[in-house]
DNA sequence: TAGATTTCATCAACCATTTGGTTGAGAAAA
DNA sequence: TTTTCTCAACCAAATGGTTGATGAAATCTA
């Protein structure tokens, strides 16, 4: 049973970390804290992972391949280029609205690691690179630039979400709420900012 | 003498305070670490401000007062509102990136504090709500959504500005560097995206 | 104006608590 | 019986915060 439990605990162990460092960043998050929170002894955290860091370092792992995984699996909309890659932009940012902890622990990730939102980005070139390829989508676009631009728009929202309800928010009370409407705002300014005329 | 020389240490301790909570978080900041660097006693932080918060929060406030005036003080571009407005979102850029520590301060602040960069979206919105006066901006945009969208490209851009650079940099030698790149795209994008057909 | 006193500003030395990390030993599999 | 896993107790270092004392202005007093 060691395996199983093993695991299971591992697993807890991730889980709660996730939470943790998304809660309170890197040097805020407390090793005990997780320990209690997985319901494990703290030794165990320093028996798998050696240290604080190292631990950070699996969280941010699975957390970048939970996203890829996550993003490969969305559905595939149909229609042109520009109608698929409204629809992957939206169904990204459900999915980063969803889960807020990897946004924030990938978001963390930035500064020590390597870029772990790529295969995000990548899949937006690949569909604003085979718009231009249908001349549906402005040659002068940069693929790279535009992606990495709805990237940001979908990802500094949810870091900034709190100011963005906190400067805008005359919004009427039967309105969609204020991620629903940035979530049609961005997929629609970048696919008419992309779109030949 | 003592007037003076307060005031002077009490502005080495916020400047102090400033590039290391901006470096390392408000978890992450230690403050003695904050006084070698205003080569000041460490009580003397305690004396000013009576914890490590309250020194945060003092320092937030005048990275805030330090934003509304440097964008006060922006160089009001001529032309339609159109134009006014890239030039506006250039110059707000610019200052921004001249800042990072202001923007990590502000970011980081978001999560106790008010708004902070309310003043730079206001700024926007008044823009744009000219720009829809004259009809050269869409009935249909809203002028918040649309503002707080700028801001997130600069400060998003901002904050992940190595995710962009390490996903997306298959660029030349001597073209501008990509922070220029992504300053135009991104007033080229909010522009065209709001401006009447 | 000289002196007394109160207030402001500054510091070195401390301190209680918390933190990441260890130790050594015992279960449980293999 | 060797390897893997789990834990309670422990520890040195660091951290935010405190104490008590001391120049030096400012304020008051005679």
């Amino acid at each position: 049973m060691s395996r199983k439990l093993n695991n299971t605990r591992a697993l807890r162990i991730i889980a709660a970390a996730t939470a943790e460092f998304a809660k309170r960043t890197f040097e805020g998050a407390r090793v005990d804290q997780i320990a209690r929170a997985a319901r494990v002894n703290k030794q165990l955290l320093f028996y798998y992972y050696h240290s604080k860091r190292g631990l950070f370092q699996a969280v941010l792992g699975q957390a970048a391949a939970e996203l890829e995984a996550a993003l490969a699996g969305l559905p595939t909309a149909t229609g042109g280029p520009l109608q698929r890659l409204q629809g992957v932009l939206r169904a990204q940012f459900d999915f980063l609205a969803r889960r807020p902890d990897l946004v924030a622990i990938l978001a963390q990730g930035n500064r020590t690691d390597l870029a772990p939102f790529a295969p995000a980005i990548r899949r937006l070139v690949v569909l604003l690179a085979e718009g231009q390829g249908l001349g549906q989508v402005r040659d002068d676009v940069d693929p790279h630039l535009t992606a990495a631009q709805a990237l940001v728009l979908m990802v500094g929202y949810l870091q900034l979400e709190s100011v963005v309800a906190a400067s805008a928010p005359p919004l009427g009370a039967d309105e969609p709420a204020l991620r629903e409407r940035w979530k049609e705002a961005a997929a629609h300014l970048v696919v008419a900012g992309v779109a030949a005329r």
